[in-house]
DNA sequence: AGGAACGTTGACAGCGCTACCAGCAACGAC
DNA sequence: GTCGTTGCTGGTAGCGCTGTCAACGTTCCT
């Protein structure tokens, strides 16, 4: 058999082409299109293939076929536990099929994302998933002009490149204002680190649900460019109750903030929820454990990261969805930490109380 | 001019070569060995290149070269924050460069593993890295047939592959445990969830630490495959709790778990570290920040990540390193949760006490 | 019976790049 | 002046796969 191999040993598809008796082209379209095979072919290839362990060179595919099966993901953050969950949603999507998915972190920076961007689409990605709706003009052009579909996720906004799934951090923020409204409490503060757009978006909706209720002050806000920490939360803590010592809540930009303002409560003896309420943004794992439980805006970020990935792959395969701008929506999920009577917890296994030493109530709620 | 272009308009390297006035193969030199040419040439194909707004083909690359530029890295788990921290170092030593990370997630199973590496090894990776030293007889035996660099990280163990970054989970917990000793805590217990191998040998070194004072018990240590998550730290305290109330002490397996003990102690009541020391593992940011401060074991994530790439790159580059199994250490960061003494923490706002209210003291301590 | 329509198959010609080897000039050694 | 040696450059021939189009057999219609 002067059957040639490549030098390495790998099989190509000539070879299983070969033993299975068909031409090359025919065993091609079995791994892209079985059902148009003939079933006796099918499987005669099928076997062929399993017998010789055939795998595709996806080098070649791709120089012939003038596409690659690589979806592009651009996220600002890998420390971001945010991002790690969507992140999963989207790996989980599209394991077992055909595509692989390309991350690459653009640090926060649009111009970073800018680059990174010029460099996938020069690969001709089957498919993009790129992060929120602040992309430089520069971005923005390159992506209305990128044959291939796009996902914005994280947010949603009027204008979307092409689908878009996410929601809305303006109205999470108000339903968190609201909701310390309804608790009772007027002197809200707001703690926020890194100002990305979407944590200024929080801004806003918490700035306007203020101003609504008459309640707004600059003092009320303490934010920082430096990225997220459970210690930043208590040094921001720290100014913002120093700028406003009569202080009844806290809306913090993320869970981290939280819990490092709940610790830093609990530094300074303050009692939570009586005298200074606190409500976080994501509902991390750990906000239904601390004491008092952390109230927290919760979104879905697994199922955002994962539909994400669904729709592009449906889109890439030409069927696309009838409706391309998602909104997942938030809850507000009450806890101790806002709500008083610690109403939503495990029972306290150490009695009434739940070790909260009880310090001089603010007047301001009931 | 009769210059074809590729359908889609992309430049290919022949336009640039014909602009230049140089022959195709030695503008394709000039991208990956510029130093071949001579500097008149060079100059002229690099203004050629960026003139056209050259990008290459890794594709047409890939396949005439018959090696991709492609590192696989396969990690267990996208979720837990060590692993971010380690894929962030990975990012980051790989920025810039002409590799590109293809990421892959076991989910802790090492028939996965097998055949995600089955995957990657068929594509002809430039590089490996891979978690940990347990893999399957068979993935061990690719990996040895494997032409290509490879690095374990994660841990150190007697027999590597190619390369290995870690350190030793053994002795870190028995580091730890050796640090409650010298707190004058003598019934110590251990927690710990999912159970990977990793944790498993710190169970290991624990249990050996234990012995080795003649006061290891089967009752001390709590396990689970469950994932970890801060609420299953709380419910594997209480479950410990109740097979020994005479405990004096919790040796965490991660931090989160650690946290979790720390507000199952809180809600019951049991003050740290008077009553019970809490240490965990990792050292994540929160545990400088909790109150009290948690002790943990530092270990060196964004490094190991950071040195593992660059020591693969080097190699896939023909510079292998002179040590190729590198052990990074760790160390227990001694803090509040189980130093009694309260001396490293920032000091407390509210005076002495730390709002921790004092119980009756275990005798077994100073 | 003729032909249109469909489903299935194969031949051919590249996709854009690089491995390989040959060639050429410049230089020094003998 | 001849020979190697070195440094640089180019021609040729693929890498393994798929797009395109033509051709075939079968069925069903007129």
């Amino acid at each position: 058999m002067g059957r040639k191999r490549t030098k390495s040993g790998k099989i190509r598809l000539a070879e299983v082409a070969e033993l299975a008796g068909v031409s090359p082209i025919t065993a091609s379209r079995f791994f892209r299109n079985p059902e148009a095979l003939s079933v006796a072919k099918r499987t005669r290839v099928e076997s062929a293939a399993k017998e010789l362990g055939y795998v595709p060179n996806l080098a070649a595919r791709a120089l012939a076929s003038q596409r690659t099966e690589v979806i592009g993901v651009l996220i600002p953050s890998l420390t971001n536990n945010v991002f790690s969950d969507v992140l999963r949603g989207i790996y989980d999507a599209s394991e077992g099929g055909r595509y692989s998915i390309q991350l690459s972190n653009t640090r926060y920076s649009i111009l970073q994302e800018e680059k990174l961007l010029r460099l996938f689409l020069a690969q001709k990605p089957a498919g993009l998933i790129v992060t929120g709706i602040d992309q430089t003009t520069e971005s923005r052009a390159m992506l209305e002009a990128a044959d291939c579909p796009i996902v914005q996720i994280m947010e949603i906004g009027p204008d979307p490149v092409d689908m878009m799934i996410g929601f809305s951090h303006y109205d999470a923020a108000r339903a968190a204002v609201a909701h310390l409204f309804e608790q009772g409490r007027r002197r809200i503060g707001f703690v926020g680190a890194r100002m990305d757009p979407r944590v200024q978006r929080r801004l806003d909706g918490y700035v306007s649900a203020m101003k609504d209720a008459g309640l707004f002050e600059q003092r009320l806000v303490v934010t920082t460019a430096t990225p997220t920490s459970v210690t930043l939360g208590g040094a921001l803590f720290t100014d913002l109750l120093a700028r406003e010592p009569d202080l009844d809540a806290v809306f913090c930009a993320n869970d981290d903030l939280a819990l490092g303002v709940l610790f830093e409560c609990r530094r300074r003896e303050i009692a939570v929820p009586e005298q200074i309420a606190i409500v976080g943004f994501n509902d991390l794992e750990f906000m239904a454990s601390a004491v008092p439980t952390l109230t927290s805006v919760r979104t879905n970020r697994y199922e955002m990261g994962k539909t994400a990935a669904t729709m592009l792959i449906e889109a890439i395969e030409g069927r696309r969805p009838e409706q391309p701008v998602l909104d997942l929506g938030f809850k507000v999920i009450e806890r101790q930490s806002s709500t008083s009577r610690h109403s939503d917890s495990r029972p306290s296994v150490s009695g009434a109380g739940v070790a909260n030493k009880m310090v001089a109530l603010p007047s301001s709620h009931d």
